[in-house]
DNA sequence: TTTAGCACTCTCGAGCCGAGAGTGCTAACA
DNA sequence: TGTTAGCACTCTCGGCTCGAGAGTGCTAAA
């Protein structure tokens, strides 16, 4: 298996890439006679063969069955996408198109990520995944209690960037809106610009119902840091769907079903917003340890700007789909949300 | 077409039941023999037969090609569902199970929704919709504005019954949170219980900021009510996929797609909403004038409690569904919800 | 090292066929 | 008049064969 630090010629290369090329138009294997036809190669298809069962050798290609055309592998494609695919630049009218769609929408973050997760959908016909945005650790910006009734106590919780949370809590005693008032002032005050461990900490030199509520916020900035609550916008489920190879097939069902499970999505986005990890991620065929995404391969980034707000979006699509499209749309799409992020989180 | 006022003996309604029953947990065409093997029924096999061939002159079944067996017709699942489907409660054992789930998990909306939808999806192998409940109409509670950074505030608004609504806004000029807050609160004390109309009307009697800030307040209102921009939980859609009728076959994509389109969510949810509807509702065979869902059905109940909150929740699988089971789990999961829904929001 | 030629392999779709399930009709029966 | 047994007939479905076509690997010559 160790066969992939097989040297590689550079016809070799290109004759690779043609294959990936081809394959993914047309969803068939490639064969020798098809490459020549359809690219002006120099050499004869008896060559190509050769070049090609060496490839088959070190690993990059497969045959579906004997004598059958050539199809990449994992292990193909991964290449492929390391090594052979350039940074290919979205071509400007489509950036155009896409920046239209944007900046004719209303101003609103909820509406824009919703558009987000549509455009990538529809530009590459795949399933994408479009997180909301947050603050790489939640800092406290404002509190406010609002009495409903009784003991039924409404905690509102700002943080900075403008992320608002909610929590319903029962008290054991009955507070006026006043006394309410009075105690988010309070805290507000004392707590400004803290971080969850911060207020945990000095909570404790506190009584009484500051210290009980002051030890909610805590826990609510805790849970916000490491667990995402926060809202992931799907879209184009039904494109995986219509892809070719799957056609008439069950195999796509496991990987949308991925798809609605929260472990999953957990994983899958705590990866693409680890710091050390920077641009456009690619993996190719369940990577990741997914048995499910065989078949699959998903392109992931951060949006955002670090200090500011972060998030994540990406696309799931079949192994076979355009990488070099699909990287640069992601790509492009990140960078309008990270502008949209600066532009109204930045302080 | 006229021909389903035709009488119907009741034989034949036994019949009905009967081949309905069998061909939901068969999938396929019931034949005379098939039914008097499974069956205790005191007639011949001819005698079926005879009625088997009226019912399907009437219009309630048919066959998908000459001497097969029969299938029901939408009309035969209608009449079916309508006339022959008592009201089925659902076993105690799994009532308990149900209970159980939902009493387990953390107090939060958020959660017994998206279990909720969970349920629905696993229970019944359909795709599940769950809306978060929302007053009926849009009651001003509590307003906020902190400021962020010179021009931009963040406006929070709060309904009454919890539902917190924000807006980042940019004001002409710069204020200092002690006057937002001073602002905020005069807003509140004016329009405690207020609807989006009585805002309206008074902020024209204002100036300056106060009347901008209510003006902006009343159209969130509005927004509020006639939008539904809460959340929609989804499950199970790939349970849909794995229905025997649709394997191999791409006709359970449409109806996939559908629930991803706003425009479908929105008309279906103000259907389950309106109020002249009460009880489960069965939208069989795309009824509603969706093509795309020709082989799907729908079961849709409202739930909540009027004055209070109101929600939607609903479920979409194949024509061929268990429809006892699945009313009653509708049925019983929108009244637990509806129970929730007081205990948290009653006032 | 490249290429032409060739025999060989394997899939895919079409066509064929028999088993089986189910029907409608007829005639006898209660 | 409603029910039933018997029977000839119909149609699908799965398995089978088979030939066309695409593609291969090998060999030998350039």
């Amino acid at each position: 298996m160790r066969k992939t630090v097989a040297p590689i010629t550079d016809r070799q290369k290109t004759i690779l890439a043609l294959i990936v090329r081809e394959y993914t138009e047309t969803t068939r294997p490639v064969g020798s006679k098809r490459l020549i036809d359809r690219y002006s190669l120099s050499v004869s298809s008896a060559t190509v063969r050769n070049e090609m069962a060496a490839l088959t050798d070190s690993g990059y290609l497969r045959q579906p069955y004997t004598s059958a055309g050539r199809i990449p592998t994992e292990i193909g494609y991964r290449y492929f996408v390391r090594r052979l695919l350039g940074d290919t630049e979205l071509p400007m009218a489509e950036k155009r198109l896409i920046s239209h769609q944007f900046h004719q929408a209303p101003i609103d973050m909820d509406e824009w990520l919703r558009l987000s997760a549509s455009i990538l959908a529809q530009h590459s016909s795949v399933a994408s995944l479009v997180t909301t945005p947050r603050p790489e650790r939640a800092l406290f910006k404002h509190l406010e209690l609002i009495s409903i009734k009784d003991h039924q106590v409404l905690l509102v919780l700002v943080l900075q960037g403008g992320e608002v949370r909610q929590q319903m809590l029962t008290l054991s005693d009955i507070w006026d809106q006043t006394k309410l008032a009075t105690t988010a002032a309070e805290i507000t005050t004392l707590c400004a610009g803290m971080d969850a461990q911060d207020i945990q900490l000095q909570s404790e030199q506190k009584s009484d119902l500051l210290q009980d509520i002051s030890r909610l916020v805590a826990e609510m900035m805790a849970r916000a840091d490491e667990v995402w609550t926060g809202e992931i916008y799907r879209d184009g489920l039904t494109n995986v769907l219509a892809q070719p190879e799957f056609a008439g097939s069950e195999a796509a069902r496991p990987a949308l079903r991925l798809l609605e499970e929260r472990g999953f999505l957990d994983e899958v986005l705590a990866y693409a917003l680890s710091p050390n990890i920077n641009g456009v991620q690619v993996m190719i065929g369940g990577e990741g340890g997914w048995e499910e995404l065989r078949d699959c391969s998903m392109v992931l980034t951060r949006y955002g700007a670090p200090g500011i707000a972060i998030g994540a979006l990406g696309v799931l699509g079949p192994t076979r789909m355009a990488y070099g499209r699909t990287i640069s749309t992601v790509r492009y799409v990140a960078g309008l949300l990270s502008e949209l992020v600066i532009e109204t989180f930045a302080e």
